[in-house]
DNA sequence: GGAATACGCAACCGAGGGGTTGCGTGATTG
DNA sequence: CAATCACGCAACCCCTCGGTTGCGTATTCC
């Protein structure tokens, strides 16, 4: 197979649990927020979220374990941010989905081209 | 940065469907299929998926109606294609995430550089 | 030291989602 | 026309998931 390049060739099975955090409303909400306000601790975070702070809590861990954010101690609260390069591998990943799906439509038109019907 | 009027600043709200559906296996899974394999059928795609006609049947009808996918009659049978541009879509707004990031990371680091310790 | 803050842990709950089985129906084929 | 194929609909089950409440603990502030 002449598959060389495109080493970075994305799996599906670590893309999708950053899709499945990116799914969740109060989660997609929380990536924006860290993405434009920076770095945040779980109270502040918690500020205005229309949810309780254990909800907001158990998200954050969720998204850690998804390797799609980041926390850190830092004295008595803990700083969450964002994980760009888990962002950029799910981008990658719908790169390919376009790509594929481009040659497959080609090989799809040249194949009813050159198929007479009968 | 005179596309056009950007009016297309990805909202949350229309991503996150896209997001969720790609959030589960079999649904990732079935993306991968219309994407190396172009237009399938509903008992096509069922095949070796390893789940019933049913539960393919509802995740397609799922993904319909978040956008991610179309499906139209031929004969007795229902095909299914995949909607590329709301994968565009949804690839943009990972693009805003990123770009967000990098300039709230930017904000932050002369904030802390014009910062004077106590 | 004592109060307030920021957080972790555990139990619990209701809704929804993924999956299945069973059956009915229109389209195809021979 | 009869058999088969491809599909839709509906009921049901189970388990996860988002969310809450309650309580305990380390840290900071005065």
């Amino acid at each position: 197979m002449s598959r060389h390049r495109n080493s970075a060739a994305p799996r599906i099975t670590d893309a999708a649990p950053v899709f499945a955090a990116l799914g969740d409303p109060t989660r997609a909400r929380l990536v924006a927020r860290l993405s434009t306000d920076g770095p945040l601790s779980i109270s502040r975070l918690s500020e205005g979220a229309g949810v309780t702070r254990q909800a907001i809590t158990k998200h954050l861990h969720a998204m850690d374990k998804a390797g799609l954010v980041r926390g850190s101690r830092h004295g008595r609260e803990q700083i969450f941010e964002l994980e760009p390069r888990r962002i950029e591998k799910a981008r990658r990943y719908l790169d390919q989905i376009s790509a594929d799906w481009d040659s497959a439509i080609n090989r799809l038109r040249s194949f009813v081209e050159t198929d007479p019907p009968a």
